[in-house]
DNA sequence: CTGGTCACCTGGAAGC
DNA sequence: TGCTTCCAGGTGACCA
């Protein structure tokens, strides 16, 4: 589910609440996730306190003195705070307690991981790849212009590829594509400077759109009871195989690109 | 290095 | 109603 808008609406939701506070008790009620969760996590985090909340692409990292706990949400993976009181559900893997407010992972396909680094966060190998932040002013149509050269692959996917940029999905990589006016399949290394900056911008935009649809639930969002799941924004593309395109009315196309489902106008998009 | 494919896991929806 | 099949928002590992 989460792309980078979810991840980033997850931390700042938790922002008023959590940093300053401190970690009473750690449970774990199911050790595997995408990694084995770090052994021994209630001895690493109990008594510490939480100093910060950042993100790296969509990673979460949070800050503790004697080091960070990395938390991926991977395909299905939330975070909420909930009260102390309230009864795990099946896939309700780990509780951070906090007093009174427990922040509690779930993740029913278990795609995500718990990651525990004591040094530099930045080196670990996980982190140490990634590729650039979307809504960071390095992310330009000049940068996307030289690093798209000689590069054969379709635009879509390159703009996935986390060690290339972080945080665009699958959702936002056909919502940002259509925006742009540009065919998923043009192979990057083709793209103009022009489309450069025209698909820059449209990344922006959709992020930019999304964190905000986001940020007006974000309350309910984080302390909901889950049931509503992710927020939900209206999609140009994404999701509506054979229904009239929004601008031109020509059907939306679904095809396969890396083997994830693409949506896309081919009267707007070319 | 690059591009392409697979695997990890569960649940919900669609099809029969 | 119940079974089967397909699909899902991520990404590291592995291959040629």
């Amino acid at each position: 589910m989460p792309e980078l808008p979810e991840v980033e609406i997850t931390r700042r939701g938790l922002l008023p609440d959590l940093p300053g506070r401190k970690i009473d008790a750690v449970v774990v009620r199911h050790t595997m996730l995408r990694y084995p969760l770090p052994p021994a996590l209630d001895r690493l985090l109990a008594g510490h306190i939480l100093r910060g909340i950042d993100r790296r692409g969509k990673y979460l990292l949070f800050r503790l003195d004697p080091g960070t706990l990395i938390v991926h949400l991977g395909m299905s993976g939330s975070l909420r705070l909930v009260p102390a009181a309230e009864p795990p559900g099946k896939h309700d893997h780990l509780d951070l307690i906090f007093g009174a407010s427990i922040l509690r992972l779930r993740d029913p396909r278990r795609f995500g991981a718990v990651i525990w680094v004591k040094g530099q966060v930045n080196a670990h190998p996980l982190i140490a790849p990634l590729g650039i932040e979307p809504l960071s002013n390095v992310f330009s149509g000049g940068w996307l212009h030289d690093a798209t050269r000689g590069r054969a692959k379709a635009i879509k996917l390159f703009l996935m590829d986390s060690h290339a940029i972080v945080g665009v999905g699958n959702i936002y990589a056909s919502e940002s594509l259509f925006r742009a006016g540009v065919d998923p399949r043009t192979p990057a290394g083709k793209l103009s400077r022009k489309r450069c900056d025209r698909i820059v911008s449209a990344v922006k935009a959709t992020l930019g759109a999304a964190l905000a649809a986001g940020g007006s639930t974000l309350r309910d969002f984080i302390h909901s009871d889950g049931s509503s799941g992710w927020f939900q924004m209206q999609h140009l593309v994404y999701g509506r195989g054979g229904e009239p395109c929004r601008l031109c009315g020509a059907k939306v196309r679904l095809l396969q690109l890396g083997q994830r489902s693409t949506f896309f106008c081919p009267r707007c998009q070319r």
